[in-house]
RNA sequence: GAGCCAUUAGCUCAGCAGGUAGAGCACCUGACUUUUAAUCAGGGUGUCCGGCGUUCGAAUCGCCGAUGGCUCACCA
């Protein structure tokens, strides 16, 4: 305590802590039994009026008024006011009141009622002191702005900004609505490791992590999906998974290095079925947690409702860069296009290659409703069965919502010779220099030579999802404790 | 990783042609038995993000650094 550096208002708190200590008070005191939360309270005061309640919560606002005062009482669904009289409390409790500050944790026993000016209260009989609270809260108006504090200290924000916690709630009740749609369609939730030997699954840099006993470097994850297909090898027909991934890159309003990922699998469907899932699961989603699945985002109306657009990406690109990829056929012709346009490409480039490239230049950004993106060139694709009317595309789809990529899915390649090729064009590209390149994974194209059905696959990335259902502009509204640099 | 912007009291912010810092809320003292951004009368509580420099003098100007935000790059 006494390295602790103290303001002025810290010493005064802790003046007044010892004071109650003085009256035999515990200022950190033990279990206390609640009857109501305060919007119980509110919402049936038709049927509590006159009758005895027990809440607990934050102490949010004070308001002296002689020998009888008001204080604002905060719990988990919202807050309520307590009218603390003298002649109800005695003059002992009324003495402790005038030690409460704000930001203490209390318990009051009391007459449920309705002031004069109309505001559900509770008469004070009897006050508990529950938790001590030594620093000052942000300002009770304004709120708390400041960027930083809010990530760092995000309890501090869940204290003043109610919207903050609702965010969370939400949150909260969409995953929960997804586990309830996946469950209702019989998937299985299945937990695989996050700690790889190989990282794959998607191009992406990982964290690399050792593990002392064993003497073994191991990656986190950056997919889930090797080891779901795995699953699938094994029998489990349906599964999915939530969790964690690991993504060593960079942050940006979109972009946290630790995010969520929902993969489902199903044996015996194919990237169709997952569009289905995909639209149905979403907007039944956005019904159960906002009643509805029309939603304003950024102040755009978009309409969750299936069915969502279906575009190839060739017409895509014709669309809205003016490029047909049904015509331009060679690496030569596409590069010569992307020039036209402007655009810089490798010198190494293939036509799959440039395709992406203006398919990520020129359309992604007009994508604004929601929309399938369908059959993605076979380069940028190492894990996805080819088509089989042109096998240099794959059967692979993107979901774009607001110009941003919600959703990729695909019909899994099941083929382990392809598969095996496959591997070793991305080891091509490793070593010119592509650390983002798949690394070959043996054991899982050992799974594969055991046969796996037919698989439609779908990955979603949760983070996004919920900051176009709540709103968020930043990934960071969405993310409890977003990922920020060390401040010692 | 690059560019731009920000950092002043517990919180929200002013102060910047350079003259050693202010407001509102919070806090402290007092008044008040239905207030609610309670009110009324008093009280300023500070490493002006850190360091170095320019200057008689720096919150203010310059350089270096820290942290954050936005944009770009990378990516989902």
């Amino acid at each position: 305590m006494s390295d602790l550096p103290l303001n002025e208002q810290m010493q005064i708190r802790i003046k007044k802590m010892q004071e109650l200590e003085q009256m035999g008070v515990d200022t950190f005191g033990s279990r206390f039994c609640r009857t109501h939360s305060s919007q119980q309270i509110i919402d049936n005061f038709e049927q509590l009026e006159g009758q005895q309640t027990t809440i607990a919560g934050r102490v949010m606002a004070i308001r002296e008024h002689g020998k009888a005062c008001f204080a604002t009482i905060a719990d988990f669904d919202g807050q309520i006011q307590i009218y603390v009289r003298i002649d109800a409390v005695g003059e002992d409790q009324f003495a402790q009141f005038h030690l409460w500050d704000i930001g203490d944790i209390v318990g009051v026993d009391g007459e449920i009622f309705r002031t004069h000016r109309g505001e559900v209260s509770v008469k004070a009989a009897k006050l508990t002191f529950l938790s001590k609270s030594l620093r000052p809260l942000p300002e009770k108006w304004h709120g708390l702005k400041d960027v930083e504090i809010r990530y760092r200290r995000r309890y501090l924000d869940l204290i003043v900004n109610p919207e903050v916690k609702q965010a969370f709630v939400a949150r909260s009740k969409i995953i929960r609505a997804i586990r309830h749609y996946l469950d209702n369609l019989d998937f299985l939730e299945v937990e695989t490791p996050t700690l790889h030997h190989i990282a794959g699954g998607a191009a992406a840099r990982p964290f690399i992590t050792h593990h002392n006993t064993l003497d073994l470097d191991l990656y986190m994850r950056i997919a889930l999906e090797l080891h779901l297909k795995r699953l699938i090898v094994g029998g489990m027909e349906r599964v999915y998974e939530i969790g964690r991934v690991f993504r060593n890159e960079g942050i940006s309003i979109k972009h946290n290095p630790e995010f969520t990922m929902l993969e489902l699998y199903q044996a015996y469907s194919d990237y169709n079925g997952m569009m289905e899932i995909t639209e149905n699961m979403i907007s039944a989603v956005s019904k159960e947690v906002l009643g509805s699945d029309q939603i304003e985002y950024q102040g755009t109306p978009i309409s969750l409702a299936a069915p969502w657009r279906r575009i190839t990406m060739f017409d895509a690109i014709k669309e809205y860069a003016g490029v047909d990829f049904n015509i331009i056929k060679t690496d030569e012709e596409a590069r010569q296009a992307a020039a036209d346009l402007s655009i810089e490409f490798a010198d190494n480039a293939s036509r799959g290659d440039i395709i992406n490239l203006l398919f990520e230049e020129k359309v992604e950004e007009n994508l604004i409703q929601p929309t399938f993106v369908m059959d993605y060139p076979i380069e940028v694709s190492p894990l996805t069965k080819r088509k089989k009317d042109d096998p240099s595309l794959t059967y692979r789809f993107e979901a774009f919502i607001y110009g941003r990529e919600l959703a990729n899915a695909y019909s899994e390649l099941n083929d382990p010779l392809d598969q095996r090729q496959r591997f070793e064009r991305q080891m091509e590209q490793r070593a010119k220099g592509d650390e983002e390149a798949n690394e070959a994974d043996e054991d899982f194209l050992q799974a594969l030579e055991y046969g796996m059905p037919p698989t439609g696959g779908l990955g979603i990335g949760i983070d996004r999802l919920v900051m176009i259902l709540t709103d968020a502009a930043s990934i960071r509204d969405v993310i409890l404790f977003p990922t920020l640099r060390s401040r010692e």
